[in-house]
DNA sequence: TTGACATATAGAAGATTATCTATATAATAA
DNA sequence: TTATTATATAGATAATCTTCTATATGTCAA
């Protein structure tokens, strides 16, 4: 992924809440909501679209529900691609996936 | 640092090219400018001063000129930080430096 | 001190983004 | 099919951000 359009997906702190809270469990779009508390849900939806064009969040439709999970894979990844290209001279690595 | 200021001073291309151009080595505002080419130069002044609020960058003035230099630690440390927060179950390590 | 050069700051204009309300779409249950 | 629930999209508004021009500040040399 682009660099410029990770950074963007991380830069707003509605969107990093939501990461937090569905970085190591699955959340309906209404959970999400709920969690967050003076957000409404369009605003969710819209976020949520945000991280989902950057390949950030794992998508899973169950019933009526729309499950959401970050996808902690490729944060990681995106994480150590930018350490990589700007520094250069710093080894930053994933060390030990689960 | 904060995740969310981090991540907002990375996100901007005009900036990521400031930092690709100092990540390795000292250079002027002026000479900034002259590597970016159709950026003016408080353009540039205020991209500096965002990454130099963020901590990511190291200012030395020398004469009449101000050096800017990526510092390549902080900026990697961050992006560990960024990863431990919501890819917990990611190993991201700085593993060798130089 | 004055002039020249390097950088920072102020303020305005335009673009992008976050958020809301209203509404559309999709899935299920009755 | 119709009603209900869950989520997405459209469109408007306000806030934030990027960029510019104009100007101020800081440093050095004459």
């Amino acid at each position: 992924m682009d660099t410029v359009d990770f950074a963007k997906a991380l830069a707003d702190e509605t969107r990093q809440k939501i990461m937090a809270l569905c970085c190591c469990k699955s959340l309906s779009v209404n959970e999400i909501v709920e969690a967050l508390a003076g957000v409404t849900q369009p605003t969710v939806s819209h976020h949520l679209k945000i991280l989902r064009e950057a390949g950030l969040v794992i998508v899973v439709r169950r019933g009526k529900e729309i499950y959401y999970t970050l996808n902690q894979a490729k944060l990681a990844q995106a994480c150590c691609h930018v350490a990589g290209t700007f520094a250069p001279n710093v080894e930053v690595q994933i060390t030990k996936k689960e």
